[in-house]
DNA sequence: GTGAAAGCGCTAACAC
DNA sequence: GTGTTAGCGCTTTCAC
């Protein structure tokens, strides 16, 4: 920058001025500083602009599970979208479902001083992250609540969403109805299995333990384990499956076997038309799900120091079709 | 700093030193700096700290189409991983196909003094970024060739892709094949294009351009022109879709008039197990597309100043099934 | 082994 | 309108 005010004849701040558009300068003196700029190949750093004026970065954090995971991705597309109508930049990082993973992450994007965070919680302690809310740095949670912290939450209906797709097996007559779940570590499961079970008792159906497998952590296991609960004398004549990784196993399977048993997923499908047979789902709205939390992010950016927030989004059922009992 | 110094009782260099883990302090020092450093709740800066040491930045960009389409998304998955590796933290930016928007978000990058850049081109013309790279910013492009650059590249083989797909179906026995494409001005249908025409005159077979349709845009009008093709008297026996999307499109309306011509389809399907029927496909591995560019990348940034090169990874044909004549 | 002083590239504050 | 000075938070250099 010196360099270019000497070339242009000017003072140090005068190309400041120049390079920041700010007004009130000559537009003789521009152009000479414009001249100077292009022929020196000048570029500002802004580290060193930020580093003086004390400005925000101008870039926000997104840490996410897995970025090649669709719902992900699709978060991640939202984020960058609004992220961009804000002129700001984004930096996105996989906690892989590993706390520790997603401690480091977290802390190295709050060294980088980005202006706010968006979590997709992996651990389920997040208290380390206190301090530096209080230091300013706003933070919105989404999909998943934060463990320790009172904080900015956009979440999914997951319990009424489950409740209401038992609701509709049961109505449809079904009373042996298996329930198919990835880990109880996690979150999403845990809900979507409780809401599983509160549509059992006003309907009078008791809650069979025998009928509930978790640990599913993929389409073969769940294609399994659907196979091996046909194959019991009680089999059930209906299944719930409480995400789409699971549905897609039990679609499989049902269809490999013939077998007329309902099936009702919770997650929608890109591909549902391409599904041997109309699926009925609980569906949601993932892009609102992120529109919502990073429209919140940036109001709190924006200086918004209101009580923090819990929203929570409905889930839609789907009928596309469910074979009775 | 300043203030961790003081109440420690030592200098401000000591105080950098014991942040940095720098070696030869004492370690009565060392302690007396940690427990400052907590009481006060100091966090270095490492925006001040690399102004003055100039060290890079520890930041790469991404620029892609559009991170939600999962092709890109299993990209910046790998891209994110190696990224990690090499404690690097990754600004993941989309262009939405965008010539203008893709300039303005690299140029952004590098204003932000990105260590280096991984960029699927949107535009065909990169002479913008010449300045950059001699300026010592590293690039790579990927999936597509920059515009007007000579630069490090890792493609597919899009060409011989196509031309093996075309044999197929030629050697099953077709002498009408509909080829379908998105737009011509995307790279990589261009190429796809070529190479599907390469197959044609060894076989004996003259190149009708009423067999051709560009322009296709998403499974819907993929369908729609499925079924004026069929429709006419000359119909098609069998269809080559250049792109995964229009193979949806495709299967659709072959499903739905139980029509039983061929399909090939270039892009390999994640839910190929869905299909009603055994689909052929030109796949490709789209993790080594990422993994190649970004390891690439990673090279230049440790040093690497060797001529810059031009990577092209194969093609595979998966037989699963195809209809014949 | 530790500290003092200079300076990275830029801008705030103020003088002219 | 424009220039001068000081200083953002840190690390370098070099003296002790």
């Amino acid at each position: 920058m010196a360099d270019v005010a000497a070339r242009a004849g000017v003072s140090l701040k005068t190309v400041s001025r120049v390079v920041n558009n700010a007004p009130h300068v000559q537009p003789e003196l521009v152009e000479r500083v414009l001249a100077a700029v292009a022929e020196l190949g000048f570029r500002r750093n802004p580290q060193a602009s930020s580093l003086r004026s004390g400005q925000p970065s101008a870039t926000i954090g997104l840490l996410i599970e897995e970025i090649a995971n669709p719902f992900y991705a699709t978060i991640a597309g939202v984020v960058a979208e609004i992220a961009r109508q804000n002129d700001t930049m984004l930096i996105i990082a996989s906690s892989e479902e590993d706390p520790d993973r997603e401690q480091q992450l977290l802390r190295e994007m709050c060294t980088r001083r980005v202006d706010g965070l968006l979590v997709v919680p992996a651990g389920d302690d997040h208290a380390f992250l206190r301090a530096e809310i209080e230091l300013g740095t706003p933070m919105v949670f989404l999909d998943r609540p934060a463990g320790g912290l009172i904080a900015d939450t956009v979440l999914l209906d997951n319990r009424g969403g489950a409740r209401d797709g038992m609701r509709r097996l049961l109505e449809a007559g079904h009373r042996r109805i298996g329930i198919l779940l990835d880990s109880l570590g996690v979150y999403t499961m845990r809900e979507r299995l409780d809401g599983a079970q509160d549509a059992l008792a006003p309907a009078g159906v008791p809650y069979d333990t025998r009928l509930v497998r978790d640990g599913i952590r993929g389409p073969s296991a769940a294609a399994r384990v659907v196979s091996e609960m046909l194959d019991r004398p009680d089999a059930p004549t209906a299944f719930f499956s409480l995400n789409n990784r699971i549905t897609l196993g039990v679609i499989e399977e049902l269809h490999r076997r013939g077998s007329d048993a309902a099936l009702l997923g919770f997650d929608d499908f890109d591909m549902a038309g391409l599904v041997p047979y109309p699926l009925t789902v609980i569906a949601y709205d993932t892009r609102e799900l992120a529109r919502a939390a990073a429209e919140l992010l940036f109001r709190r950016i924006e200086g918004d120091r209101s009580w923090p927030r819990t929203v929570v989004l409905p889930t839609e059922l789907v009928a596309r079709g469910l074979a009775p009992r």
